[in-house]
DNA sequence: CGCCCTTGGGTGACAAAATCACTGAAGTCG
DNA sequence: CGACTTCAGTGATTTTGTCACCCAAGGGCG
């Protein structure tokens, strides 16, 4: 953890690692770079941010809560890109429920909106980071759209299991967690969970489960 | 319908209504305009145009299709908006199953990624028009989630009979396109359907649905 | 006209998922 | 050690999705 406000944090993005010198050092004035810890939350509906955000290490968790206290994950920012979410919601006025939580302890670069007009505006890479970052976050909520509307519950767990473990074999998650990861009960992920240690697929103790047989699981989400 | 390429669509957009007339007389060579009759495929997955389209009469419809075979409505183009949507697959390369249809006659401005580009960098309401249409799907596809994950099928089932209906009383469709406007099943769609028939909100005939009692359809959406 | 055929809609049985109302078990901390 | 909180399990009921069919309305055509 070195994240000092000296650091040079352009070098970080697409969008900002080739500009000029020149534009990099005005950026490095103008920004403001923030450490918020793990669990926090980074935005929301009662804490917008003026500027667009900047992830430089870290991971953001992006959910969406609903009236009836249940909750979806959207996605989630790595560091590296930007968090675009926070500009729309600026421009378009609208409420929404959309909120950020640093996942990690997480470090994120704040570039006020006037100075990101202007780099829009000249630097033709930071314009392409900037629309890529939406792209990319309209895809995803297609993807989530598509598995909420159209996916089964059993096969979008197994594959959120195989998402959040990564190469490890153990996770430590609740059931509650992964509920709220995929937009449903805790009884629901807690039934086909025990069918799914039942099958041999996980194994389960209080807060963690194991992923068994990969495998199996990824089989699963294939065809099922 | 004078729709013809003489005709200055440049009036039509805030993003380009108050540009230069020099900048305006550019565009209006470098973008091709085009006449999409009702029920055409404007895009889809296996017709990514290259370029950033205009809407300027009509609306389009856009949906996303599952592999089961299903399908969801997730916003509409309305005329003097843009359709982001498909620079954003142009720019994200990723594989996406969003389809656009001329749900009336509809003519669309398209502009070439060059003329794109350069008319961001320079024209500040051009940026602003720009990101604000990709704030809006953005917004609108949040909305879809809530929803599809969070919401009841006879709540949604009111509420979309209300925005199809507008201001008329009646509408022309079958229990089919409903299940496509909210993602689920014919025969959903049909019990819901006798369900308010029952209960005197709304009166069927085939391919014809009546809003008999929208102060009650729209009470459902409020509080049911 | 009667007949065929397509399209729109109804239904019953069953599976999957959400909701409700609990119970009990595993840690935590005074 | 209890008291408490957080996690997880379970049965009953409702809502939604799936499957397999049936029937009816309307259009075209001999």
């Amino acid at each position: 953890m070195s994240g000092t406000t000296t650091e040079d944090w352009t070098e970080r993005f697409t969008g900002t690692r080739n500009l000029p010198r020149r534009v990099r050092d005005r950026l490095l004035q103008v920004a403001k770079v923030r450490h918020i810890p793990k669990g926090e939350e980074v935005f929301g509906p009662r804490n917008v941010p003026d500027s667009l955000l900047f992830l430089r290490d870290g991971t953001i968790r992006v959910s969406q809560a609903s009236d009836g206290g249940r909750e979806i994950v959207l996605y989630r920012v790595e560091a590296g890109q930007s968090c675009v979410l926070t500009t729309a919601c600026m421009l378009a006025e609208e409420a929404y429920n959309a909120t950020g939580i640093a996942e990690t302890d997480v470090t994120v670069v704040s570039l006020p909106k006037t100075a990101f007009d202007q780099l829009v505006a000249e630097a033709p890479e930071f314009r392409d980071f900037v629309f890529s970052a939406y792209s990319r976050r309209l895809i995803d909520l297609l993807r989530v759209v598509d598995d909420v509307a159209f996916g089964r519950m059993d096969v979008r767990l197994a594959d959120r299991l195989l998402a959040l473990a990564g190469a490890r074999k153990e996770i430590a998650v609740t059931h509650q967690d992964l509920a709220a990861e995929l937009g449903t009960a805790r009884e629901v992920i807690s039934r086909i969970l025990n069918d799914f240690q039942k099958r041999g697929l996980v194994a389960q103790s209080r807060g963690r489960i194991t992923l068994a047989d990969k495998p199996g699981l990824k089989r699963l989400t294939g065809a099922g």
